[in-house]
DNA sequence: CCAGAATATTTGCTATTGCGCATATGCGTA
DNA sequence: TACGCATATGCGCAATAGCAAATATTCTGG
């Protein structure tokens, strides 16, 4: 395992995996709109613990795909405003695979 | 971690972590062009050992990613020909994410 | 039936990942 | 400074994933 061009291919195989965990992926979903969101929003709407939710924030922002502020006692999350247009159409594919939050239909 | 709707979401999930593996990845776009590769040569163009491939390639048709064929002594394998499209969509993201094999400029 | 090629699978092992709990740290206010 | 809220992090644990080596299985040709 070492022909391929791994230098770049690791960064599309860090970002699966980092795509590849339930919160997470919901997370980044939510994160996906632009805005920010803090921990406890995000806890509260995962459904997640504290310490679960900080760390995969972590690995979020570790990834590249989220970026952090801090305001005040908060932090404030949100979608990283300069991934790379190949990342984004990755993320975009997941998320459009997911299943929709059901608006109710006219 | 219960709220999202699961019963989907796991589908996606599973999908990213069957991607996220270079050998599998590697394996899975040189399938991607449709036609069948058998283990054996899927082993020496990604400098693989038997076994390895052996199971890595089980991992994808397992995910439904890939189907196989007995021909003689070999095992075919192919991209699967029924992914929803949703998946099609994550796997050309991905794929297309991934460094070309430089073709030489005009 | 036998030998050999191509694949799959079992086994034991190591590394990684995700979790909860407890604790630490940063920040605002009294 | 002390307290409380929001967030991060250290630690030990259980589960999982990936690997190599050995063995089993399937198929072909003789």
């Amino acid at each position: 395992m070492r022909i391929f061009s791994y230098t770049n291919m690791m960064n599309v195989i860090a970002t699966l995996s980092t795509l590849a965990e339930p919160t997470r992926l919901a997370a980044l979903r939510i994160l996906w709109d632009g805005g920010e969101h803090c921990v406890c929003e995000l806890m509260e709407r995962l459904e997640s613990t504290q310490s679960r939710m900080s760390r995969h924030m972590g690995v979020l922002k570790s990834a590249g795909l989220v970026t952090d502020r801090r305001d005040a006692q908060w932090v404030r999350y949100r979608r990283n405003p300069n991934l790379p247009p190949a990342t984004i159409a990755i993320v975009d594919a997941v998320i459009a695979a997911l299943p929709g939050q059901k608006k109710k239909a006219a």
